[in-house]
Order: C-alpha cells, then sequence, then structure tokens
RNA sequence: GCCGCGUUCGUCUAGGGGUCUAGGACGCCGCCCUUUCACGGCGGUAGCACGGGUUCGAAUCCCGUACGCGGUACCA
C-alpha cells in the first residue's frame, strides 16, 4: 500500500459549502484516512471576482462540524503553505513563464472584444464551439504570431496579456482514472486554455496542476465535472516534466428532478443544497455523512451504517460507482433518525433545551425533559421535530387537533367527567401510569363502553392530538392538577 | 453541434460468464403487535435501456443505437 497518499479537497470560496462539495471532501479524507495519508484543504481563490467573504470560513466550519478533519490547511499549518491560492500568487506567475522558455505556452494580447469578434466570425461560418486553438491562434494577437520585438514592447508598455498553453495540433492524450479506467482525448478538441489571467491570477488548471505537483499530491480525487479538462492538466504535466499523480473522477450527485444538484432545482424538491443548511436545520452529522458515503459509494456488502471510523476503515475507491447518484432526502431521513435514537435520553435532553425557543421547555428540569424524550424520540426523524411533539408535556393545548376531535362523541363528556372524579380522588404520589390505566379499564367496564370510546376523547383533552406516546405514561409526567385543568378546559371548549 | 462519461427495482446499490427463477437498503403496500401515532417483527411490490455479436452459456465481454449527465470562459 502506498505510505505516501495525500489527497487535497481544492473548494473554491465562492460560496457555502455545497453538499456535493461536502462529499468529494469526504471521499478525499475516507481515501487519506483509509491509505495513512494526509487530508489537504486548499483554497482555490484565484477568481477575485466570485470571492465570498465568509465562504472559506463556512468551508471550514462544516467540515469540522461533519468529522472531516483536516491536515493541513489555511488553519492547519504543514510544510507546504501557503495553502490559500491568493498568497501564491508569483509561484504560479513564475512557472507559466518557464512554461514559455520551453515553449509549451505563449502570451495573448487579444481583448475581450477581440475575442469576441473572433467567436462570432466563427459562429457565423458554421463553428458551433469556436475555441482559440492551433488554428485560430495563427490570426491572433500573440507571440506566436507577432514579432518578438512588437511582443516585448507590448509586454514593456504594460499592455495586458494572458499566458496560453499552445496545445499540440494532432495528439491523443490518455489517462487511466482510477473510478473510469482508460479514458482518452484528442487534442484538437482542446482549446489553448488561458493559464494566467490579465489580472496575474493564474486560472484554475494552471494553479491546480502546480500547486498538486508543488504539495506533493498523490491522488486527484474530484468530481466528474472536472473529467473533460483533465487532458488539459495532464498536457500541463507533461510540459513541466512531471509525474501526473493518479486521478480519480467522482460521479456527480444529481438532483430528484434531473441534472446536477444545484440550489434551484434541489431546494423545490426540498432538499437543503449547503452543508450549513444541514446544520441549522437541525440534522445528524453522522447520518449526513453516512448517507452522502453511500451516494456512489458501497462496501459491497448488505451494511448501511457505519459510523466515520467505519468507513475510514472499509472506503477504497475501487467500490465507488460510475453513474450519477439521485440525492434520495427520505433515505437520509431514515439515517437521521437512526442516529438520533442512538444517542441517550439524558444527551437529547440537553440538546432539545439547547434549541427550544424561550419558554417552558427551555428551562425544563433535565431529567423530566429525558423522560419525556424516551417517549418522543422513536416518533420522530428529526431534532427540532421533538420540540414540537413534546410540546404538549409543557404547555396545555392552546387548540384541538381538526381530525382528532371527530372522535369527540356526544357521550365524551360525560365519560371523561366520570374519569376525572376517580383520577381526582387519587392522592399525587399514585398518580402513576398503571393507576391511570386502571382506572380507566373500571371506568369502560362501569360505563360498558368500550377502550376507545374514553381513551381518545381523553388524549384529546390532555395533548390536544389524536395520535402520540402511550397516554398513561404522559399523564403521569403532566402530573394530576395539570391533565384535571386539561380536562376541565376541554369540556369546557370542546363541549 | 462537437467532445467525454454513464445506464441493474421509483431511489441508493450488490453483482465482475454458469451458484441470478438478480441480493440488500430507502420508499410504498399488507399483516402482526397496539389505547392512538410511531417503533419493532413478518411478508409483498418493483429492475438487468434497446439491438446485434462473442460463447455451450451473458446483468456480467465487444460493437452499435437510444437516453441521461457533464464539458465546450481571462469560472472553478
Amino acid at each position: 500500500m502506498n505510505t505516501n497518499v495525500r489527497v487535497r479537497f481544492a473548494p473554491s470560496p465562492t460560496g457555502y459549502l455545497h453538499i456535493g462539495g461536502l462529499r468529494t471532501a469526504l471521499y478525499n479524507f475516507l481515501f487519506a484516512r483509509h491509505n495513512n495519508g494526509k487530508f489537504i484543504l486548499r483554497i482555490e481563490d484565484t477568481d477575485q471576482s466570485r470571492y465570498v467573504e465568509n465562504a472559506e470560513n463556512d468551508i471550514i466550519e462544516s467540515l469540522e462540524w461533519c468529522g472531516i478533519k483536516i491536515d493541513e490547511g489555511p488553519h492547519a499549518p504543514g510544510d507546504y503553505g501557503p495553502y490559500r491560492q491568493s498568497e501564491r500568487k508569483d509561484i504560479y506567475r513564475k512557472y507559466a513563464e518557464l512554461l514559455i522558455e520551453k515553449e509549451m505556452a505563449y502570451y495573448a494580447f487579444d481583448t475581450t472584444e477581440e475575442l469576441d469578434q473572433m467567436r462570432e466570425r466563427l459562429q457565423k461560418s458554421g463553428n458551433p464551439s469556436p475555441k482559440y486553438d492551433s488554428i485560430t491562434r495563427q490570426s491572433m494577437k500573440n507571440s506566436l504570431t507577432l514579432p518578438n520585438d512588437d511582443v516585448q514592447k507590448l509586454l514593456d508598455s504594460g499592455t495586458e496579456f494572458v499566458i496560453r498553453l499552445k496545445v499540440p495540433r494532432r495528439e491523443t492524450i490518455r489517462f487511466e482514472d482510477l473510478i473510469r479506467g482508460h479514458v482518452s482525448f484528442e487534442s484538437k478538441g482542446l482549446d489553448d486554455q488561458v493559464l494566467l489571467k490579465s489580472d496575474g491570477m493564474p486560472t484554475y488548471h494552471l494553479a491546480n496542476v502546480v500547486d498538486d505537483h508543488l504539495m506533493n499530491i498523490s491522488h486527484v480525487i474530484r468530481g466528474e465535472e472536472w473529467l473533460p479538462s483533465t487532458p488539459k492538466h495532464i498536457l500541463l504535466y507533461n510540459a513541466f516534466g512531471w509525474d501526473v499523480p493518479q486521478m480519480a473522477h467522482l460521479p456527480l450527485i444529481m438532483s430528484p428532478a434531473g441534472g446536477k444538484l444545484s440550489k434551484r432545482n434541489a431546494e423545490t424538491d426540498g432538499i437543503p443544497i449547503n452543508t450549513k443548511d444541514y446544520r441549522e436545520l437541525h440534522y445528524e452529522p453522522e447520518a449526513l455523512i453516512n448517507f452522502l458515503a453511500y451516494l456512489g459509494w458501497s462496501p459491497g456488502d448488505d451494511s448501511e451504517i457505519h459510523s466515520v471510523d467505519e468507513l475510514c476503515r472499509l472506503f477504497t475507491l475501487d467500490r465507488v460507482s460510475k453513474g450519477g447518484a439521485v440525492f434520495n432526502h427520505k433515505k437520509l431521513l431514515w439515517y437521521n433518525d437512526h442516529y438520533l435514537r442512538e444517542q441517550s435520553n439524558h444527551h437529547l435532553a440537553a440538546r432539545v433545551k439547547a434549541i427550544a425557543g424561550e419558554g417552558k421547555m427551555k428551562d425544563a428540569d433535565t431529567d423530566f425533559m429525558a423522560s419525556v424524550i424516551g417517549l418522543v424520540k422513536e416518533r420522530v426523524s428529526k431534532l427540532d421535530e421533538i420540540t414540537e411533539m413534546a410540546a404538549f408535556f409543557f404547555e396545555d393545548p392552546d387548540h384541538y387537533d381538526e381530525d382528532a376531535i371527530k372522535k369527540w362523541k356526544d357521550d365524551s363528556p360525560k365519560l371523561v367527567s366520570h374519569y376525572r372524579e376517580r383520577i381526582e380522588e387519587l392522592p399525587e404520589e399514585q398518580f402513576e401510569a398503571a393507576t391511570l390505566k386502571h382506572i380507566l379499564e373500571e371506568v369502560i367496564k362501569e360505563q360498558g363502553v368500550g377502550f376507545g370510546k374514553l381513551m381518545m376523547p381523553l388524549r384529546i383533552a390532555v395533548t390536544g392530538q389524536g395520535f402520540g406516546p402511550d397516554l398513561f405514561t404522559s399523564m403521569e409526567l403532566i402530573g394530576k392538577t395539570s391533565v384535571i385543568s386539561r380536562i376541565d378546559s376541554a369540556i369546557k371548549k370542546i363541549g
């Protein structure tokens, strides 16, 4: 096994950490851990026009929330920094110029307008995707067509320029993708990619190759959207005379509506798109991670539940699938309720209190809250649902559920009143589930009715709902005084 | 349009020539449990995109077709 595995997650800070990006990070992390390697975070902030202030922090916090630990990155010093590309600007320029020396790249002075004109002209003559390539570059303004003196003059006068990769005219570029196997591209389909922009910043293509080499990256594991630009990267590695890292292109995460999971088509399906949204909506990070791990990968057995540590042990790239995977929100919820139930009542009690709004729930006794949670936790799939489901333990019902109220019949007030009389006689310390149940049994016997005839109206009176946890245990928890006053107001309000 | 990558139940997947009348999970449906709603247990529904090869034998290998997705920027 390779002992020098170094992989990187290289997001651009143009927004919050996308759920697809999170999975890419996760696979990189799992791969690194599985192979005793390093997981590196590199911030690809070379597009200054798209920079978003808080993005970098969000990326780091989101990864941390998920239990993905960064070995090297902007806030985790290592031997290969800096880990922000904007801070490496000079490096790229040096390497771009090296390429010019090697005649693998050239200066180009074309303005945006000239580029547009070229594309328009070519499009008119029937070329649907005009490229700046080995043919068109001959009629453009660059150091290949201009006399050396003119080039020097332009450079000296501070004229804006870019550096472009000189893509060979006819060459087949092949590489072995760890997930897809043999992949090949013809160079004639590639354009002379800009490597260094006119603002002096590198494009992704240059920066990524230079950094992966300088940072000693062994495996490039990234989304499939990068597959078509990989031949350009191979060309660059070859031009520099560097070894090409192992490549692995991950299948995309798709929206149920089809297409790459994006803000527009995912949120209409109720799928949060940013990792931060999952945190704010109180999803369990373990569930998200477990779910995401299985979106495009499986260990090959029938298992479904694994902790991050187990995933590290199990994860291998050869078990990553090739086809895109549709995000299945229901399954995420299934994972979520699994991880929720795994937690102790007391632990959950503290968490619920922390997220509860101002009110009795926030100030509740933790032991009491834990008992309540024991009753409701198997009925919810997300933490915040507990606050809704458990509300009646803390507050008297302020309204009665419409569907439930249909079970409140003409004889309900009478039956409920009988029960009320009986439990009122109970001393506080005997206000217990078993006793409460026993009394109900006696009442229905005396009245000659079935269980449900009293049960449902009682439930509605006490909880306001037609469903919920065991009523007797619930009443015990709510307490005698409150239960009786709830019965009284139900009889008054519903009739 | 061109280039590339894909295609097993609705969804995520197992499967790498015979053990596949294709296995698991989510979902859905039914039954059981039950004071309700859940949990749980049991059972069920549903799939190898299509057409050609190769082979004694193909979900598995090859070639087409269709469909899907991605790319086609001085964005990543």
